[in-house]
RNA sequence: GGCGGGGUAGCCAAGUGGUAAGGUCGCGGUCUGCAAAACCGCUAUUCGCGGGUUCGAUUCCCGCCCCCGCCUCCA
């Protein structure tokens, strides 16, 4: 039984979808503006191991992630770069399904994008349909709100008062023309700002607001019901509750059966921000010399609801931790590969139970992990006295193949070794077979220092990659 | 001010009404030509603070402190 912590009810609740196995996912994507940064990516990662685990669970996921490609930020980098909008969006549409491929991140099933035609449409005919029943009007500025006193349950999701609210330094001065300073923008008549960026709609020239993609896209593409919503924390109000607003005062219906959010990202122990220094990008990161399987263990390896701190540090601490599993790994395909030595057992007792278990939790992560590990430190132990038979080992091997479809932290493949390093190390071979440990200590330092690890064992000399070796 | 999420060893971090997983770092040991890896041992009488309930609380209740976030388009 999976439990998930709903935001809704601020309660974990068992898990089961409308129409299991199957289940409808909608994830918040990136704005196109600039590469996304490593904040985004925590709330990527853990949305991949809530699919990665549902489907390990017997689940058929489908899943949806947006990309907005039309908004403020967007139009102005546009204006700014003196391009299209489509021009500007589209380098960092491409870079972000790079970065995901380097986090090793499952591709959704779809991803909609805002200015796509038939989503504009759809938006549009939402916004219709809102008119005509009186959850929408349009202003004198010619854009269109939402009227959020007609929609009594605004502001169940973030359990917000709305006579409490607080107006921020973020709202925007000529917001006067609105009926209630929390009504929101569905349609945004065009202005000089927007340079060549609009649609036509019945209400004029504009663009849509940010809301309103997520609510036409995700119907669109899931239905009228859907079974999971994610995003990170901050989206829970104004965002989330927004779509909610939107898409029940279109259908009638209850739009999101789990809400789910993710905590956010700290560096250093504070916001990420430009003007702090401490504002990274998956680029950023991986240019330091790490590599993508390192950034996911260090982004997953926290609960999604608790703050992470991200640091360099954690960095070589997650670094070492795979080694730790590669280094297992390695053990255990060697011990299978030699003959077996006494009858096998046939059984296969089913190993990492606890590990699915603590997932089942609200995806305690860290539970999974203490598991995972310990479990590694058991079968080493074995290995040492020599007491794991090619057998055992083989379905520890079997086992992890099960883990390692929700982590997805196995080294991807053997690297072979460059043929400068292989010369390197067949001359350390001869010094150590003339016991010329002199000679063998100096092409081991040159080794390491090129990020190569070497150990002797007495099957000979194993070099291994390290994460940051230069290839 | 309102609404959330956190405060557990140097760092990261699970967890339970019955006496503290795991990772990482550091130290000592086994192994090794020396290392490395692996294993063994050591490293929180204590879980932000103060009360309360209880035979017993880190875990439940009350109050307080600190950190982070949201409060109208930031994952």
């Amino acid at each position: 039984m999976i439990r998930l912590f709903n935001t809704y009810s601020r309660e974990l609740e068992e898990f089961a979808p409308l129409n299991p196995p199957e289940v409808s996912m909608y994830t918040c994507g990136p704005t196109v503006y600039s590469h996304a940064h490593i904040g985004n990516f925590r709330a990527y990662i853990f949305e991949d191991l809530l699919q990665r685990h549902l489907e390990s669970s017997g689940f058929n996921v489908h899943r949806v992630m947006n990309l907005t490609d039309v908004d403020d930020k967007t139009i102005r980098g546009a204006r700014e770069a003196g391009v299209s909008l489509g021009e500007f969006t589209a380098p960092f549409k491409r870079a972000f399904f790079e970065d995901l491929e380097t986090l090793r991140i499952k591709r959704a099933d779809d991803f909609p994008a805002a200015t796509d035609p038939q989503y504009i449409s759809r938006m549009i005919a939402m916004i219709s349909q809102l008119m005509a029943h009186g959850f929408a009007y349009q202003a004198e500025d010619k854009s269109i709100y939402f009227r959020i006193k007609v929609f009594p349950e605004y502001g169940k999701l973030a359990h917000l008062n709305l006579d409490e609210l607080r107006p921020s330094g973020r709202v925007r001065s000529d917001e006067y023309e609105k009926e209630n300073i929390g009504d929101f923008a569905l349609w945004k008549a065009w202005d000089e700002a927007d340079g060549d960026v609009s649609w036509d709609s019945p209400w004029g020239r504009g663009r849509p607001g940010w809301h309103i993609e997520c609510s036409a896209m995700a119907t669109a593409l899931l239905g009228e019901q859907i079974d999971i919503h994610c995003g990170g924390v901050d989206n829970i109000f104004p965002h989330h509750e927004a779509e909610i607003a939107q898409t029940e005062g279109v259908t009638g219906k209850k739009f999101v059966r789990y809400w789910l959010h993710c905590a956010h990202l700290l560096v250093d122990g504070q916001k990420m921000s430009k003007s702090l220094g401490n504002f990274y990008t998956l680029r950023d990161v991986i240019g330091r010399g790490y590599t993508g399987r390192e950034v996911r263990y260090a982004l997953l390896r926290v609960h999604y609801r608790a703050p992470l701190n991200f640091t360099f540090e954690g960095m070589d601490e997650a670094r070492q931790a795979l080694t730790r599993i590669d280094e297992w790994l390695a053990r255990l395909h060697e011990c299978c590969a030699t003959p077996p030595l006494a009858r096998e057992n046939e059984s296969q007792p089913a190993r990492f139970r606890n590990f699915f278990d603590a997932l089942d939790d609200d995806l305690n992560i860290s539970g999974a992990l203490g598991f995972l590990f310990e479990s590694i430190r058991e079968t080493n132990r074995a290995l040492d006295a020599k007491q794991l038979s090619a057998d055992e080992a083989r379905t520890w091997l079997e086992s992890w193949r099960r883990v390692n479809q929700v982590l997805v932290l196995e080294e991807s493949s053997a690297a072979t070794l460059s043929p400068e390093i292989e010369i390197l190390a067949r001359q350390r071979e001869q010094a150590r077979a003339s016991k010329d440990f002199r000679r063998s200590d100096e092409l081991r330092n040159e080794l390491n220092a090129r990020g190569y690890d070497v150990r002797d064992t007495k099957d000979g000399q194993k070099i291994t990659r390290r994460g940051n070796a230069q290839p």
